[in-house]
Order: C-alpha cells, then sequence, then structure tokens
DNA sequence: GTGAAAGCGCTAACAA
DNA sequence: TTGTTAGCGCTTTCAC
C-alpha cells in the first residue's frame, strides 16, 4: 500500500500528550467512564478537538467494543429494507453507533455465510439479519459469537432475537379481502426456496401456506393455482404470466411482495389486461412507490420503521447484557387501494 | 458485554501451536508470502481448515490491510446503486476483498461527513464515495488518508479517481429527442442543492444546466421551466405538480432520474393527463423497474455495471500503490420507449 | 526457510 | 481521581 503522503492518524498518545495527561485519562474520557474530574474532562477534550483525534476503531476492536452494528440485508434493491435500515440507524446513533452493511446474496446461503463471516470478522458488536436464507443452526452458530437479531424469519430460538410481521395475518387479510370482493380464482406468486422442503420459517413460506389455508376454508381448495418464482420484478412478471395461461384464468393475484406486483402489473398490461378490470393484483409491504396514483396498488403495510426501531434496541439491550431471548411481531393491516375490485362476473 | 456463552475465537497462536511452526510461518502462508515451503503451507492449512480458523480484522487492521472496501451511498432506495454495487462485489472478491456499506444520509454534508470518517475509522483499505454532495476540498481530506475513488461526480483532482458517466450527453440525448419529437414547452425536474450555488461538479447540475444549454440553442430558452425539487419519486411529484400549473403547460417533462420521472407519472396521472398523449415523460438510469410494460418509460442508459467494475478495479490499483489520478467516463445511451412521442397539436 | 520479538492504538487491571 | 502497565491478535523486521 502506498503511504507516501498518507498522514498519520492522530492517536491517543498523541491527545495525552498535548492535554499532558495519562492515555488512560483520555480513554476514561472517551468512554464516558467513572473517575474523570470535570477539570479532566474538558482539558481532554480540548486537545481531542485541537488535534482533531477520533479513536481508531480497529484498535478499539481489539479490546472492547467497536460501537458498530452489522447489517446483512440480501440486497439493496428492495424499499422496505430502507425503511427498516433508516429506522435501526435512528434508534442507535444517538447511542454512538453506527450501522453497516453486507449483501447477503439473495437466496444463495453461502454467499451469505460469507457475509456474515465478514461481519463477525469486522468485529462488529452486533449483527443484524434481515430475512436471512440460512438455517436456524447457523444463525445460532452466529448468534453465540455475536448479539444476533434476525428480522422476517418465523423460527423462534433460545439465541437470538426475532422481530417479524406476523404474515400469517397479513396474507389472511388480502385472501380475505379477495374473497370478500368475489373473487374465486385466486393465484398468488411466491418464492422458489433456497433449500428444499418449504421451510416454515421463512416468510414466503407462511404467506404461501395461509393462502393455501384460507382458499380451503372457503373451500376453493380446488382453486389454489400458486407461481413460484422469486421475490423480485422479474419474479412478479414470469409468476403473472404463468399464472396467466390458466384457464380459466385467475381473477385476481395475490402477489407475495410488492415488487412482485409490480411485475405482475406488466405482465397483465401485456397481456391487454386491465387491472383491476380483469383482474385485481395485491402486494404486501406496502412500498412508497406502489401507494402512487398510477400504481395505486392494494397492499399489506407491516410497518419497517418499527421493526427497524426494534431490532435497533434489542440489540443495544443484548449488547448491554441480556441473555435472554425475545421475540416481537408486529400485526399488519391491509391498505386497500385501486387495484383490486369485485370481479367482472361472479364466480 | 455478556461473555458468558461467547466462545474465544480461534487465533493464529492456536493454528501456530496446532501445527507446531510459529505465528510467522502461519501469518506468512495467509497473506501468500515469499518464503514458506510447501510442506510448510500444506501443514499450516490443515491446521487452518481443521480449526476454522478465520484472520482477525481488527489485528491485521493495526498493521497491515483489512481487506475491506467502504462504499458510501446516499441511501439505498435507487435501483442503481445495486447495479454499480454488484458489479464492484464481483471485481474485488477475486482479489479477497469484501464490502462494506454505509448511508451517506442524501444530500445532508454532515451525515455524509460522519459515514466517511466511520470509514476510515473502521480501517478500510480503500472507499467509494457514490455521489456525494459534500466539498472537493473534503473529497480530497479523504483521499489523503485512504485510496479513493469518487462515482458519478464531473470534478477533476490529483488525489482521486472519478468514475463517472458523461451527463451532458446523456442530458443532451433526451433533450434532443423531446425536441426532434416536436415540443417546445420542455419542463425539467432537478435536484435542489445541498450547497448553494449549484455546484458544477454535481450530476444534477450538469444534466440542468445542458437542459438550459440545449433549449437556448434551439431558440427554445423563453421555454425554459425548471422544478428544483429532489432526486427521489415524492421529488418527482411536486416537481410535476409545479410544472403542471404552469399555463400553458409543458407538453414534454425531462425528469433527472427514472425515480423523479416515476413520482412524475403519479402526478400526471392524478392531474388526469395521458403519457405520452399529453404529455411525453423521459427519465434518466434506465433502472429496471422503469423498462417494464405498464410503465415504459424513455431514458438514459448508464451501465452501472461497467461503472462500478471499473471503480473496483481503480481500488484495487490505488490500493496496489498507483498515486496518480485517472478518470473514467461512460458515454449514455437513449433507450426510447412508449412514454415520449410527438406533441398532439404542433407548437 | 523459519522463528523470536517488537509493536500497532487502545482498554482495563491495578497501583499510587 | 489519576497514572502505570500488561496485553488484545496480528504483521514485520531481523536474527538464525
Amino acid at each position: 500500500m502506498v503511504t507516501g503522503d498518507r498522514r498519520r492518524r492522530v492517536t491517543i498518545t498523541d491527545v495525552a500528550d498535548h492535554a499532558r495527561v495519562s492515555t488512560t485519562a483520555v480513554s476514561k474520557v472517551l468512554r464516558n467512564a467513572y473517575g474523570v474530574s470535570a477539570a479532566m474532562r474538558a482539558k481532554v477534550q480540548a486537545a481531542i478537538d485541537e488535534l482533531g483525534y477520533r479513536p481508531h476503531n480497529a484498535a478499539r476492536a481489539m479490546r472492547g467494543r467497536t460501537f458498530t452494528i452489522g447489517v446483512l440485508l440480501p440486497h439493496i434493491r428492495n424499499p422496505f429494507f430502507a425503511e427498516i435500515l433508516d429506522a435501526l440507524t435512528e434508534e442507535i446513533s444517538g447511542h454512538g453507533y453506527q450501522a453497516i452493511m453486507v449483501q447477503g446474496g439473495d437466496a444463495d446461503p453461502e454467499a451469505e455465510r460469507r457475509a456474515s463471516d465478514a461481519l463477525v470478522d469486522r468485529q462488529v458488536d452486533g449483527v443484524l439479519m434481515v430475512a436471512p436464507a440460512c438455517t436456524k443452526a447457523q444463525l445460532e452458530a452466529l448468534a453465540r459469537s455475536v448479539p444476533t437479531v434476525v428480522l422476517g424469519r418465523h423460527d423462534r430460538s433460545a439465541l437470538y432475537d426475532c422481530v417479524l410481521d406476523d404474515d400469517e395475518v397479513g396474507a389472511e387479510l388480502v385472501v380475505e379481502h379477495l374473497i370478500a370482493l368475489g373473487h374465486r380464482r385466486i393465484g398468488h406468486i411466491t418464492q422458489r426456496d433456497p433449500l428444499s422442503g418449504r421451510p416454515a420459517a421463512l416468510l414466503q413460506t407462511i404467506r404461501a401456506r395461509t393462502y393455501e389455508r384460507v382458499m380451503a376454508e372457503h373451500d376453493l381448495a380446488d382453486q389454489i393455482a400458486l407461481a413460484a418464482t422469486a421475490y423480485t420484478e422479474e419474479g412478479g412478471y414470469e409468476g403473472a404470466r404463468e399464472l396467466l395461461t390458466r384457464a380459466p384464468r385467475p381473477t385476481a393475484i395475490f402477489a407475495g411482495s410488492d415488487q412482485v406486483a409490480f411485475g405482475a402489473l406488466a405482465a397483465i398490461h401485456e397481456a391487454g389486461l386491465a387491472v383491476p378490470g380483469d383482474i385485481s393484483v395485491a402486494g404486501y409491504d406496502n412500498a412508497r412507490m406502489i401507494r402512487l396514483a398510477h400504481i395505486s396498488l392494494t397492499s399489506v403495510d407491516q410497518n419497517g420503521a418499527i421493526m427497524g426501531k426494534i431490532a435497533g434496541r434489542l440489540l443495544l439491550e443484548r449488547i448491554g447484557g441480556r441473555a435472554a431471548a425475545v421475540r416481537f411481531a408486529v400485526i399488519p393491516t391491509l391498505v386497500t387501494r385501486r387495484s383490486t375490485a369485485p370481479p367482472r362476473s361472479r364466480g
């Protein structure tokens, strides 16, 4: 590495020398530790300001905290993640914490593993795993080495905290809404599972199973039409195309997420069909984008801001010493807009 | 911090003991340094695998590299950033590097400063600043302490590399396209500047100035209608509403980005107008989303994948020792879709 | 080719 | 209340 004109960082020793005190004193001031007089504090603070000193994080990491929270996101294409991240950031920044993110790589357990390792290797004080695709065992292994909060999964563990949306409630709201409008042929677009066997902990599994359950409860088991693609716009496009080939075609589509719904709208438009005239569409997440007038998508609101805030608080608590695991579920609500309406001809 | 059942990490000493060699030997094997026999390498590697050892990044950071690239993004709401990030990740991961991201906070120089400090404090080996809102002086200060590449700005510096889209070309393509279609009353939605004085280095400034220049070149200076909001969906919505109040109203809108265009579409729809019948709309970025059938937005493609890849390569070069600054500009292309058409009544 | 030892900047015992 | 000192895990001279 070139070090030619890279300036040497100001260290704690520089500050101590400049203030004519010990490094311990400076360290204590930095950490707001007990046993520092007001005079000492003022003197040290002055030296810090004058020299523009900032603690060297790696050195801190060798002994204690890094004041860093690691956030693993599957990718950064979903605006819902942005809401979570913003709320988390606001919650932790007041406590001197900084969030860093890594991409897990959607539905690729190996890439996800490397990404979470990367966080651990960088000595974060806590980790937020957003919708991870790995196994519970892997999450527990992680939780054993660092305080962990998992967002968007339905498993229960004694080792990490869970923050989740009650996807069963959300999916039920959508399907009941569509049925109440008079729809019978309701299709669903879900995500193909990264691992085999539709793991019950994954939110897409819950949404799909709930769809099936509610359909069955209304004697519509024979109308179930499931397209398994991906929770992306492309996935929604393909899934809708698949569902539209069925004869008779569905009069409504419950898309597993807003991005999926967005892609589905494209396929429906391409097929020359009108929403909601020919076909109703509902999404999940209530992303800002789909609220806009020309989209106006019926969707499930799961309040990402609260989830992110709670996740931040739980992480701080865990870092502070809490060992008992907690589980926090938000109850979602349905927001009906113009993309859903009664079917043209009932039945 | 609770350390109850947190496992002690495997250290280089553990590996050395296990392989019955010195820590120096292990360190050399880790870094592929010269002066290790094949036998030694094999022995050490076996111990590493057996113990599941991973180097402690913070300890490494104290002496040498961290094999980490820090990426500062204004936010994670723009899918265009995802393209850049994916390409960057692919380019650097082959060299053992990992990317970590922080949010800069759009158009808030203070938050941005904290975020880039956070990266430096975490001893990243290099930094990619994506569309930063700060001053050139601040970027140069950063570049003095860590290898830096700046993406999406037009300033020239001897201290950092620049990767950018030629926004002058892109904006010209859009405005010329609209004029060629017969439009005269063409409005533009741009981003309000975080600092005063429309800094010439910012891409939104280039796009806006080029819009004004091309309009003037076609004797349409008196038709210039500029709405300064933000490069977001909300900004597009507000900007379009503002432009639509003008009498006579514009027959075309050049939105500064696809997200802006998306918001503008909502406002236009709300006003009961049709696209492109009543008004044409063009964006910038060619995001995947806006390519879809029901949006089908004319846009400028600036190839984020190449930009991300180049940024990664330049960072690796700088880390490798290159001190001379380079500048890499991609020439964008126009992708015309159904959102632009000739105006209903010419003139 | 290999290993002993110093030290990176910081925190936390412990001593004063 | 303040300072002295011993490491944290690693890389890097510099002997051997």
